[in-house]
DNA sequence: TTCCTTACATTTGGCAAGTTTTGTAAGATA
DNA sequence: TATCTTACAAAACTTGCCAAATGTAAGGAA
């Protein structure tokens, strides 16, 4: 039924996809509706019955990156990952740092509106610090049965997060991004769990 | 000869209070050299004799909160400060972490001020976290002497400053400042002093 | 029914004017 | 000589207006 020939899920894709676009060639200050609209051979208007309003569409491309993010945070969480628990949970700390760097480094227009755009108290947001913290409550868990960390599972996973939290909080992650703290925030762990295994 | 009837020093002094009062009172984007010189009887030219220029001004304000901090934080390097030297690592970051938040609760207005003028790389902010780097040198130094830690002085400091800059990084400061984080901060140093205790 | 268009109301952004504020130079006063 | 004033140049900040962009309603096509 749709004119476009596409699906409702195919538009609001390719919607995102040109947004994105947009935002990496120009700022996101300057991604006007109607161009989205023309990129996709539709009327500005027609975008509104895929997203409430613009912020809409902003916040499904952050989304979509924070997606992303948590799918791969996810697999050290899976049955088959490899390593002992503290491994996979400075694997998963690493990672976390990691992707974010390389995303202030390859796409830093996206960064920026991620970061400027109000983006804390939405609910993906919140979703993300939930999933966040249910897949380090598991990796942490493991840690305790397996006598490497002894304690209140959730005040660990409390501990750990904000011991590390400037390598993965944003406005950190870009003020540091010329220097490799890779290896500190190893260090960090590595203490960490020292500190915790025998509490 | 000063034809105000005050010395230099007095008349800077003088600019940097009424500046403080005006960034209070109506907040730094509205403070005028006009205003302030007019509060001092004087023209507006005349506070070029003091100030290279408005952000000099500006950056007096910063540099008094930031040496008070300072002269805060060294009495816990004295040689008569009490409690052990671990002890006065965690004194020393609680008062960190502690008068930052009264800042921000007592004087919003000059913290905003203080957090937005790109108040980083200026020099007496360099000069502050060599002051805190030195600070915390000495402290770990005689907590290693004291068999409390082990390790190497410079990686430890590195380490614990970075471990708990969520509690003192300015924009962290304001984004938690209705949360009670001490408790967590402590938490946080007592781990790592047990993970650097035998490293 | 869903997705779209046209037409229109509302909001925002950009530009040019005048005004204020900032910064500088030359000279006056203690 | 150090500090200040006057006078002026340069920069930044309003204001008002118009064009452009966002958002909404009513109705048309698959």
């Amino acid at each position: 039924m749709p004119k476009t020939g596409l699906t409702a899920e195919q538009i609001k894709d390719r919607a995102i996809e040109c947004t994105m676009e947009r935002m990496r060639k120009f700022g996101y200050e300057k991604v006007r509706l109607s161009d989205i609209a023309k990129d996709l051979g539709v009327t500005h208007a027609a975008l509104y019955a895929h997203f409430a309003d613009k912020a809409a569409l902003f916040d499904a491309v952050s989304e979509r990156f924070i997606r992303d993010l948590d799918a791969k945070l996810e697999r050290f969480c899976q049955p088959g990952a490899r390593g002992t628990p503290l491994e996979r949970i400075t694997d998963w700390f690493v990672t976390l740092h990691k992707t974010k760097c390389e995303k202030v480094r390859c796409d830093p227009e996206l960064y920026r509106a991620f970061n400027f755009l109000a983006v804390r108290q939405k609910v993906f947001v919140c979703q993300h610090l939930q999933s966040m913290d249910r897949q380090l409550m598991m990796l942490v868990k493991e840690a305790i049965d397996g006598g490497l960390l002894q304690g209140d599972a959730a005040e660990i996973v409390q501990l750990l997060f904000n011991a590390t939290i400037g390598f993965h909080y944003p406005a950190m992650v870009v003020e540091y991004i010329d220097q490799d703290r890779e290896p500190l925030l190893r260090a960090v762990l590595d203490a960490l769990y020292r500190g915790l295994r025998d509490a």
